[in-house]
DNA sequence: TTGACTATACCCGCTGACGATATAAATGGC
DNA sequence: GCCATTTATATCGTCAGCGGGTATAGTCAA
């Protein structure tokens, strides 16, 4: 049985922290905290998600079906118990892909009305 | 007398609406009916603003002084007294760089993690 | 054992987006 | 000349995203 999802394109813009902590869950899964500081590491610093956006977008992204929440630890040697973890699904690959090519609209039609530089 | 303009930056992330009317505003004045229709048309459609987004959107926009309201119309042919034209400023532009820096880098971290093709 | 860090969670207020609605002048077909 | 459509500006009410502040509690090192 698959599940139904709604073409990615309706969930868009995404939300920026949204865009945010998919790209930190893209290379490997993490726990909501880690999920914080990846990004802020990423950022060096000028994007700080605050607990309440970061846990309030999690919540979010798993009903939506772009986040799961993993049932083990990926990392036995930690029996930290109050971590959960995270990944990405398939769709929530897709929907940042659409995101990301509607980014890259934007930042082309500025190039053609000359709003910013060509090689930019 | 100069006005103080504050740090581009501390007004990041820019509303999708705003960089919208901005990217429409680069390359010539407009009034607000056809900032609505340029959008329309050069997105193909796909980016529609309501009426209420784009009037409230100006509003906020000439309060910080990324527009600015003309005395007169740029086009004496036309007649139309109900028209009222805009046009971004030096400190508009100065945003809308910051903004575009802001996608230009989200984009890039995007392909670092392997979310987007690198191509994209 | 105390304080800093890690981790999750919720309340509340602000702001942006938008559907609906209102008003009215310009335009074009018949 | 008349009426529908398009052009044009504007506001109201509502909902969602977001963050500041706050709460709770386990972890870890000095």
């Amino acid at each position: 049985m698959t599940k139904e999802f709604p073409d990615p394109e309706t969930l868009l813009p995404l939300p920026t922290a949204t865009f945010h902590i998919l790209v930190a869950l893209a290379d490997r899964d993490r726990h909501g905290y880690s999920i914080m500081q990846d990004i802020t590491a990423r950022t060096d610093g000028k994007v700080r998600l605050s607990a309440a956006t970061l846990y309030s977008s999690i919540r979010r992204l798993l009903e939506q079906g772009l986040l799961e929440e993993l049932r083990e630890s990926p990392d036995p040697d930690c029996q930290d118990e109050r971590r959960r973890y995270y990944g990405i699904t398939g769709f929530g690959r897709e929907v940042a892909m659409a995101e990301a090519r509607r980014l890259t609209s934007m930042l082309s039609q500025a190039r053609e009305t000359g709003l910013i530089p060509k090689k930019m």
